[in-house]
DNA sequence: GGATCATGTGCGATATATGAACAAATGTCA
DNA sequence: TGACATTTGTTCATATATCGCACATGATCC
């Protein structure tokens, strides 16, 4: 790519918009060019530049996110085959296993969910499609960091904070890459609280016609209801039938 | 504003990515210029420019979105306080009812759920948050209509398409200008399958502590369990509740 | 092989980014 | 309270980058 074949103000706008993360809901004009390291007047031309548009409120002072900016998201959710795909296996495999089960893909360092089904709600945090998660502790980033080459699931856990959630959280590479090994041999991950308390789950991929790893499928269960020892016999049957039965249909 | 305080190039960035809605997964650059209507040059460079973040992957010839987009929804969802301030109430009135609670906000003409509790699946589109139906026959879009001045929501209804969805579909805004009157005097609004056959839903505004409607929640239910007629008696009393009990949590 | 469509590129006209300078608001301390 | 120091938002001139057009090239299809 030719050095004019990049939209620098573009590229700058975006880092305006993800400025906007976890609890910041009203950034000033000199908050974000402090969180995206721009400079104050071109952050402050992308905020106005999102106002025009109805992507952001201006009071005058701090600018807000507007609903509109979830249509960027959605293009994605609506427009990949993948989410609207899972979706009904998720809701059979739910209702079999009286749990919640859920799809995510890789994105850098972390699993983001794409689809998911819900029984009650078990984890602290409000997990919904586009939710991220750490991938080194949860079992569906397993599965898809035991999906890439060696070389790449440790480039990852490099640039992973790998932080120590509960006692029973892995943090050592090691560890965690000879767990991927046993995940690779066995097509299967289970997490035992290493989220959080009382959380147990299963994971197993997603593959496509030619055998590559596209996604992972979950079931999550209370470990005060499930203990993690039994994670396997319960939900390992219906994960790999899910799994079959999806494979034939994910091509390309 | 300047017109100098107008980023154009970012502007045209995201008109590109919003390009990628419903069935358009993959786009080429002539067939995302076509939608956006902007030079091909153009969408060239913001495509090349999303496939250098990692917003996008480009195979040589199309250009398909990653998750990595929907950190730019998510970065809404997870700043704004309304979602995770009416998930818990949606759970438990879910619970209570036995059938799905969503929340939702209008934008433009349509409604976007923010938030949502689901029970079993009753229609036949996967809604979750960033989800977007029109604000017409919807029970929360009527709502949420019905709480803007009557020159708005006329407005609002003569740039919608009013799509005759169903036999019952409302599809005169005079009738519909009447129907918002009467949610306004009553306090809810109920659909008897304008959507979609076989779904009945009932929704009340959520007003903050100033008495401004922020958005709306409704309960949805397979009219074969639940006829319209029955909504009311059955469900009104816990979302006026809900209502009630989320007023004082918002500010501003 | 010619017509049609899609993509890539060079260039002049035009729009944007930059950093400094200024104004206004806010905070600090005696 | 008042004076000073900081922070913030805004403006400006200009160097720089982008836009859109026109043209060249490559693919595809009768």
């Amino acid at each position: 790519m030719r050095e004019t074949d990049f939209v620098s103000g573009f590229a700058r706008g975006l880092k305006v918009i993800e400025a906007f993360g976890e609890t910041r809901q009203r950034l000033s004009i000199a908050e974000a060019s402090k969180l995206t390291d721009l400079d104050r007047a071109t952050v402050r031309r992308s905020l106005l530049t999102l106002a025009e548009l109805g992507y952001a409120d201006y009071d005058g002072k701090f600018f807000t996110l507007t609903p509109k900016i979830l249509r960027l998201g959605h293009a994605y959710l609506s427009a990949t085959p993948l989410p609207a795909l899972l979706q009904p296996h998720l809701d059979h495999l739910s209702e079999r296993a009286g749990q919640s089960a859920s799809a995510s893909v890789l994105d850098g360092i972390e699993i983001v969910y794409v689809a998911r089904a819900s029984q009650r709600r078990v984890m602290s945090i409000n997990l919904t499609p586009g939710s991220r998660l750490p991938a080194y502790c949860a079992s569906m980033g397993r599965v898809l960091l035991a999906a890439l080459p060696e070389s790449e699931a440790r480039a990852i856990l490099a640039r992973s904070e790998l932080r120590q959630n509960t006692a029973n959280t892995k943090t050592d590479p090691e560890e965690l890459i000879a767990e991927f090994r046993r995940v690779r041999a066995e097509g299967y991950a289970v997490i035992d609280q290493e989220l959080e308390l009382g959380l147990c789950s299963i994971a197993v991929p997603v593959e496509n016609d030619r055998g590559v790893t596209v996604a992972a499928i979950n079931i999550g269960a209370p470990a005060a209801l499930v203990p993690a020892a039994e994670m396997k016999a319960r939900y390992l049957p219906m994960l790999k039938e899910t799994q079959a039965a999806l494979r034939p249909l994910l091509h390309r």
